[in-house]
DNA sequence: TAGATTGTTAATCGATTAACAATC
DNA sequence: TAGATTGTTAATCGATTAACAATC
């Protein structure tokens, strides 16, 4: 019964409160509403109602506070969300507060694009050091990181946490490398080879990026 | 009725025949399954049925088969699917034969990896140029390209087909830079900046890679 | 208090899966 | 012909939207 779970919710201060299980439709459109959340910010508007949220973002005011509402109750009726609030709350549901580290694999242009942005920072990860296996590549500085060789991997990651590692290297030895890294014990690999990588079997969590699909399904769009 | 259907499709050799409207959830899925068949013909293997693909790919069956009827019937009941054929058709589908041609806006490291690397090739897009607009780039060759000023953009476009530009410059300036590629009539946006574009108003579409999602994506995954 | 807007249920819509007849 | 596997329908499942009571 509704006001039954409300109830119990509203005892020990709300707001924090999780659906046991959580879709992915709504796990995927978070890193969206992070962005929009961050942009508002930074044009210093501290309020917002699902209503103006949705025009802002081509989606039904419905959904918005549906999503939200996975999480527990981030707004107020009759007053809308507190953007800042908002905004951290989407960060922590998705790790922003972790300080979870990462290494670049591969040090080409990639490698070295990735390296140079504040896509990183901008969303609590480290980067700790870059990787290569070419002898013109090692040592150089690329974005203020000197580029370590691959035979320096293993004892790296043994002397440092490393959470996250990024592939961007060639398709041909990308799953050799992916399966040593989670055998040395790394549980996130964020790929963009565009072979699919799948470690759930050695427990670790890959995102496959696939630049690919996306330029054909843009050419999909443009044929029509 | 359903046999009045297939009777009619028979009449005119079939599968060549479409679906008035097939949904986005399927056209989505098609790059992937188009990456998987061209793995399989690099294998020589040059006939599946949906049951083996379904293990390869860890999809149900069914959903293989709903998916390639919504173009026509490719496959051939007791035999599967002859791969060479569904390639190609889904390649059809795709655009990769429309022989589109692309530029690249902005030649730093993002858009020199994507000019070196065969993602264009690989989907019958012709990359014919790139831009940008530091004095230190202009001139350069990257990748066998030799980068072109962004003043000379407007007149290139008129004197070349551009059906595709592919946005790798900071998000401060991508708004701008994409109404002006509008303007010069230019059909197809690729961008890489965590800014999204909405081009619809001036009949163009855009596809938005948003590497930062997926990385906020894995994150989550890792919290878990 | 009156107005605004959320939280939440119920209804709708779309996508996936199961099952099997058609047919190669 | 017998076996295999598709094409296709019907059933299930999940996600989105609409509506409104709760409440700030």
């Amino acid at each position: 019964m509704k006001s039954e779970t409300r109830d119990k919710y509203r005892d020990e201060g709300s707001a924090d409160e999780v659906k046991n299980h959580v879709s992915p439709a709504v796990i995927k459109r978070l890193p969206r509403y992070y962005r929009y959340l961050r942009e508002l910010l930074q044009n210093d508007i501290l309020r917002i109602s699902s209503g103006e949220l949705s025009k802002l973002m081509h989606v039904t005011a419905s959904q918005i506070r549906q999503d939200l509402n996975c999480f527990g109750g981030f707004g107020q009726q009759g007053y809308g969300y507190n953007v800042k609030y908002l905004y951290g709350k989407i960060g922590e549901i998705l790790g922003v507060t972790q300080n979870f580290n990462a290494v670049i694999i591969g040090s080409g242009n990639l490698g070295s694009a990735l390296a140079s942005s504040p896509i990183f920072e901008r969303r609590g990860v480290k980067l700790t050091a870059l990787f290569d296996n070419s002898p013109n590549v090692i040592g150089k500085n690329i974005a203020g990181y000197i580029v370590k060789s691959m035979d320096e991997l293993e004892e790296y990651c043994k002397t440092n946490t490393v959470n996250i590692a990024v592939l961007t290297i060639p398709k041909t030895v990308v799953r050799e490398m992916a399966d040593r890294l989670a055998d040395i014990g790394i549980k996130g690999l964020w790929n963009f080879a565009s072979t699919e990588i799948d470690l759930s079997h050695k427990g670790a969590v890959v995102q496959n990026v696939h630049m690919g699909d996306s330029l054909m399904t843009l050419c999909y769009e443009l044929t029509k």
